[in-house]
Order: structure tokens, then sequence, then C-alpha cells
DNA sequence: TCTGGGGTCCTAGGACCC
DNA sequence: TCTGGGGTCCTAGGACCC
């Protein structure tokens, strides 16, 4: 056994990193509280696409034991006894509130890697000392942000990024650190006392499997697991759990991604509103799945060299059937053209369907991606089409930019969308539809 | 009736080669 | 009954994250 006291690196070297988590509590049920202050004290809850789960939990329905993922039909007697205010999600608005933390943010501490929608890693052992310290610091990004965006939020600080993870959940339960916890400051004494008191599971890197896993191993806390022989840990677990007890002893094994890496595939799917039977009204959506991920494709300014395209009948219903079907379909060329890649899915998809099923989800994902700039020549080139392409494209996603995903799209998506998801208490989006803004009386 | 969507990384095992 | 050793590449599946 190895003793943390004997392994654990003292902050006490200007130049050592500095990790702090800044993350926004109960994030898209905050960004509702911002402009319908109604909701504030009562249970809220905001769910996934489609209606279908609790994405989202107000502290409030937290106590009431409602866990993360939770599908709402079989939330309806809570929410009568308890009256829990359902809300669906509303994407555009928290992708915008979420910019604006950022925004805030970056102005206080130009290192930062935006990690999540809600959460952002920030060096600071090189600017904590402008604001008095690193709990100062915590609290003035704190206060910052709440200020200017309405938006309550939680800094973890610690010498790694799972060290600031771990110090964030300390912050978020222990109403005694006003939000802003600093392990790197503690003592080791004191230190080793919070990771008695909290479950291996809460580690950042440790999830349900692996926890149970570890709890036959009779490691519970999080001090057992730094701890244990890291060997030990390395031969059962492998080498993303040896990354996690070093980061946990103060080793810093994960830096900061300040420039986000672009993506190695670009999915888009959904379930359906209701069921669909025939392939048209699948092939819209399909068509409609390759519209909104070559829209990232592009703004990543990336080329795909195939498609997956797949479809899904419920797997809830043990009755029904069951069908899953997917196919990846390569291009002759790589492409970025929306064009191009609906042929190809509507190809694979005609392949995949089978009559006689009731689907419920259907999705495409871009894969084998390559940075457009580098693209191979290939023999069959024919650099005029190639341009015309990137005309069209950059036509179709400028109208969209200003008008909205959608405004101009191929006819293959469809003009009904009869297969769109259900959305029945979404909230306006205030801050970025000029018909949606707030009105204040 | 009603059960999300979008990612990453790692490992094991098979195919294939010399 | 016997049936090398070492290497690479690819894929599927499992685990994790929010």
């Amino acid at each position: 056994m190895t003793n943390v006291a004997d392994t654990t690196p003292r902050a006490t070297n200007v130049h050592q990193p500095l990790f702090a988590l800044v993350d926004v509590n109960n994030f898209y049920v905050s960004c509702e509280r911002v402009f319908n202050p109604r909701l504030e004290q009562v249970p809220v809850v905001v769910l996934s696409n489609n209606d279908g789960c609790a994405v989202a939990r107000s502290n409030e329905v937290k106590a009431l034991g409602v866990k993360m993922g939770a599908p709402w039909f079989k939330l309806k007697d809570l929410e009568k006894k308890h009256g829990i205010v359902a809300l669906s999600s509303n994407y555009t608005l928290y992708g915008d509130m979420s910019n604006r933390v950022v925004s805030v943010m970056r102005d206080l501490a130009p290192d930062i890697e935006v990690y999540s929608i809600d959460e952002s890693f920030i060096r600071i052992e090189r600017t904590a000392h402008l604001y008095g310290g690193t709990v100062p610091m915590g609290h003035i990004i704190r206060n910052r942000v709440r200020q200017w965006t309405g938006l309550p939020v939680c800094v973890g600080i610690g010498e790694t990024k799972t060290l600031a993870k771990f110090a964030n959940h300390i912050a978020k339960k222990n109403n005694e650190f006003n939000g802003v916890c600093d392990v790197a400051a503690m003592s080791l004494d004191e230190r080793n006392q919070w990771m008695r008191r909290i479950d291996v599971g809460e580690v950042w890197g440790i999830g349900r499997r692996i926890s149970e896993r570890l709890i036959k191993l009779k490691i519970q806390s999080v001090h057992d697991l730094v701890s244990a022989d890291i060997k030990r840990l390395r031969a059962h677990f492998g080498v993303v759990m040896e990354r996690t007890v070093s980061e946990l002893r103060g080793v810093s094994c994960l830096a900061l991604e300040d420039v986000a890496p672009s993506k190695q595939q670009i999915m888009s799917s959904r379930s359906f509103g209701t069921m669909m039977h025939t392939i048209e009204l699948i092939g819209e959506a399909v068509a409609w799945h390759v519209h909104a991920a070559a829209e990232k494709l592009r703004a990543q300014h990336s080329v795909a060299g195939a498609i997956y395209v797949f479809i899904q009948t419920n797997r809830f219903r043990d009755s029904d059937p069951q069908y899953n079907g997917g196919m990846v379909v390569p291009l002759a060329d790589v492409s970025d053209d929306t064009r191009a890649l609906t042929t190809a899915a509507l190809h694979g998809l005609r392949r995949i369907f089978r009559d006689g099923y009731a689907y419920k989800k259907c999705g495409v994902m871009l894969i084998e991606l390559q940075d457009k700039r580098i693209r191979q020549e290939t023999l069959f080139d024919d650099p005029q089409a190639r341009a015309r392409s990137a005309r069209v494209m950059l036509a179709l996603d400028a109208v969209n930019r200003v008008w909205g995903r959608g405004t101009l799209r191929t006819a293959a998506s469809g003009i009904t969308q009869r297969w769109a998801m259900r959305s029945e208490n979404r909230s306006p989006r205030y801050t970025t539809h000029w018909r949606e803004l707030p009105v204040v009386r």
C-alpha cells in the first residue's frame, strides 16, 4: 500500500499547474429560471428530446429522488403530488446561454477549455494572484457569471483536472464553501478526510460498472482508491484507471485542451414523435439528419469518406417484432455536399429497410472524416464540379445561419415533417429569436 | 401512449503477413 | 498427438463522459 501522504505533491511551486473547473448548477433548469423567475423554489425538470426522460433536475426534484434519465411517463404520480413543472428542452436557448458564460469567463482567464455545454476547465496558476489568490478568483468568476448571465456556478480547484472535478463536487454539496472549493489549498489531513467521505463512484472517469467492481475489491471511498496499489489497479482496469489514480494523487496527466480538436465522427439522430412504417417518411427524416450533420461537417472544414445510416424499432416494446438495421455506405469521393451525402444515405436506407416493422428511430453518422484542406486528389477529380458544389453549400449555410437551420434544405427532407419529435412545453428562444424576446412590463 | 442524443478512448481478438 | 514467433491493422464491443 502506498500512502497518499507520501506521494501527493503540494502546490508550493508557482509553476505547478492548477486547474479550476467551473460548472453551472442544474444548467438547463437554471437557464429556464433566468427567464421565468416563477420557477424558483419550484420543482422543475427539463425533458430530453421527444419529452422522453428527465435530463435536468432542480434541487427540489433531486430531493424527491428522481434520477437522471428517468422516463417522464413514470413520474406522473410525483408530478401530481408535488406539482413538478416539466419543460421540453430548448437547446437553442441553452447553447446561447452557454456561449455567454464562456465569454464572461474568458474575459477573466484566457486559458480555458470548454469541456461541455455547462462546464469549463481553466488554468489559473498564472492568473490567480491577479485576483488575490485562487479562492478569491473563484468567487469573482462565480459572482460575475451570476451577475452578467443570471446563472449560478460552482468552482472547484485542484492540481489536476480530476482533482478540480473532485473539488467541484465538494463545493456543490457543501454550502459552507459558498460554491468555491480549492483542494490544493487544503492540508493533507483535510483533503484525506474529504476523500474518505466521498464514494469512489463520484470520481470523474469511474462509472457504474467500474465502481461496482472496485467495491468488490473493498475499494469504496476516494481515499481507498488513492491509497491502493496502482500497478494492481492498472492490471485489473487498464491505463485509464491508472491515469485517474495518478491524477487524484496530484500528478497531472490530462492537459488543458484549449483548441477543440475536430470531431472524428458526426452524428444526427432522433426518435420519431410517433411510430413510422413507410420508407417514404423515414427517408425524409434520414435526409433531415444528413442536412443537420453535413452542416456541422462543413463548419469544422471536414469531408466525409462514408456515411452510416441506421433505423431501429422500439426496443422497449418486447411484444413488437424487433429489427435494427444499419449499413456503412462508402462515398465514391470524399464529400461535404449535402446532396451527395443524401443520395448515399437514401441508398443505404433502401438496402436496410424492411417492411412490416414499426420504426421508432433513425439517424446517420458521418465517418472517415478528413480535413478538407488536405484532401487527396483522385483520378477522376473534377475541379469545376467541386467548385460549384462548394459555392452551393456556402450559400446554403449562409441562408441557414441567418434564417435558422432548415430554412433552405433538400426536398428529400420533406415539407410536413410528420416524423418530428414531440416538444409540448418548450419555452421561448428568448435570446436568439426576435419574435421570442422576453418582454418587460 | 409515453423510455435522449452525441461523443471519446481503450482493449481484445481475428486476419493477415513474413 | 503434433501444430513458431512476432508484428500490424482493423473491427466490435465495452466503458466512460455530459
